[in-house]
DNA sequence: CACATGTTGTGGTATAGACAACTATATTTA
DNA sequence: TAAATATAGTTGTCTATACCACAACATGTG
């Protein structure tokens, strides 16, 4: 269970293990984990050690204590990705409808100053451009356009896109971690080709939503235009902290 | 400096006081901070306590470490009240425009059903409405309606909504501490009174914006209504973690 | 029976010391 | 001079121990 000989610390080795038996759902919220001494017994560790393991999953809000009883499971985080910025499948979902996505064109294409810039890279670097029809219950819902830089994310195809998420493909295949997330807001009204595929009419209001997602260290991973029928769509945010 | 009889630990006497230094700006971001070791000389205390308090003060991002150089106070955190959910007031003055309020009304009402729900209190009890105008640089930008529980906060005039900001009223004269919060942003048409006020055609498009905010044990703290001229505001939001 | 009192087990705080890994600087060596 | 080596100082990890405060349960006492 715990390689004391291993160069990785044996606090890190017991803490990950309990996250993953808590992600796995071996352990469940609000269940008794072993006590300090007795996992100190068990493992043939310090228990100074252990509490250094605890300490920073009950910070991390996976367990917390209680004095004179133990320490326990706490309840899921519902945490999502990027807090309440959630992706348009699970937005939907939680509203009770069923998403969907609609292809309408997958291609690469050198970057315009624009792209180039919000994603900050040179200027005719490749890009993805990813156009889709979002659907809530086979109703239109969005018009939207994804830029990712080619040479940040390879391999991308029109089938992984339609297949699966495309946040899940980026952590999955690359070393990024989508981490904190910009978003514009407006009011504008629907174009000729807007209002065509969102199927209303010329001239109603629309919410046009910008994302620019980022890594860790800041890097822009996509940027993301999307056009909104205002008609069916309130866009709602809940922020913690 | 540290009172080692004192009934409050040692490691959290040392980790506020750093902390007060660092928010007084006495430790500058970049500075090294006394060595774990010479910490533990001057106050006669052991480093692993030392250690517990500095840990406290990374994980929070007062600090961070650098192995074999020091450790080090971490640029300020930017982090609005919010992550980066600001007042009208912080909103403004981050675009580079005047902020400024027009008062329009101030009254205490017997809650409506709905107003009662949003805030979780009885149906008329009673409820702070405070309407006003917010501007930019003296142009009309939103019309806004503030209700907040009159049991919650008490004492609040219109005169303090004039010469202070609100939130700051709230944590300097309760207990509550703002901690979260709910907005529902959609496109909608102005009214005839909304039009009126914000100086703007009617039927044009305008954003429309409720935000609940909640204490940290998760009580409504104040519910706000908001119109926002389309034509002349962005929302923009950004999201870490 | 009801109430006080121990006893045991839990997390919370604190100590003193050890070695590892890393950085920067000074010193020695080729 | 340039490169290797030692040295001192830093944070990182870990141990073994001690005592405190709190919770739960058993036990004794009135």
């Amino acid at each position: 269970m715990i390689n004391k000989k291993s160069p990785i610390p044996i606090y890190y080795q017991l803490q990950e293990q309990i996250k993953n038996m808590i992600e796995k759902g071996e352990l469940k919220p609000g269940d008794t984990i072993s006590s300090e001494r007795q996992y100190a017994e068990k493992f043939k560790i310090s228990r100074m050690t252990i509490r250094q393991a605890l300490t920073k999953l009950v910070d991390e809000g996976y367990l917390y204590r209680v004095k004179g009883k133990g320490t326990f499971v706490a309840e899921r985080k519902i945490e999502q990705p990027l807090q309440g910025l959630t992706s348009f499948t699970e937005d939907m979902k939680s509203r009770g409808m069923k998403p969907g996505s609609k292809p309408l064109s997958f291609e690469v294409i050198p970057a315009s100053s624009s792209i180039a810039n919000h994603l900050a890279i040179q200027e005719y670097g490749p890009v993805y451009e990813i156009k889709r029809i979002r659907l809530a219950d086979d109703v239109p819902m969005a018009l939207e356009t994804t830029y990712i830089s080619a040479n940040l994310i390879k391999g991308l195809t029109e089938e992984i896109m339609i297949n699966q998420s495309l946040y899940e493909y980026i952590e999955d295949h690359s070393r990024v971690k989508i981490d904190q997330a910009e978003q514009i807001i407006e009011s504008s009204i629907a174009d000729q080709m807007e209002s065509q595929y969102l199927k209303i009419k010329k001239g109603l209001p629309v919410m046009l939503i910008q994302r620019k997602s980022f890594s860790e260290d800041g890097t822009p991973i996509e940027f993301v235009k999307s056009v909104y029928r205002a008609d069916r769509y309130r866009f709602m945010i809940h922020m913690k902290r």
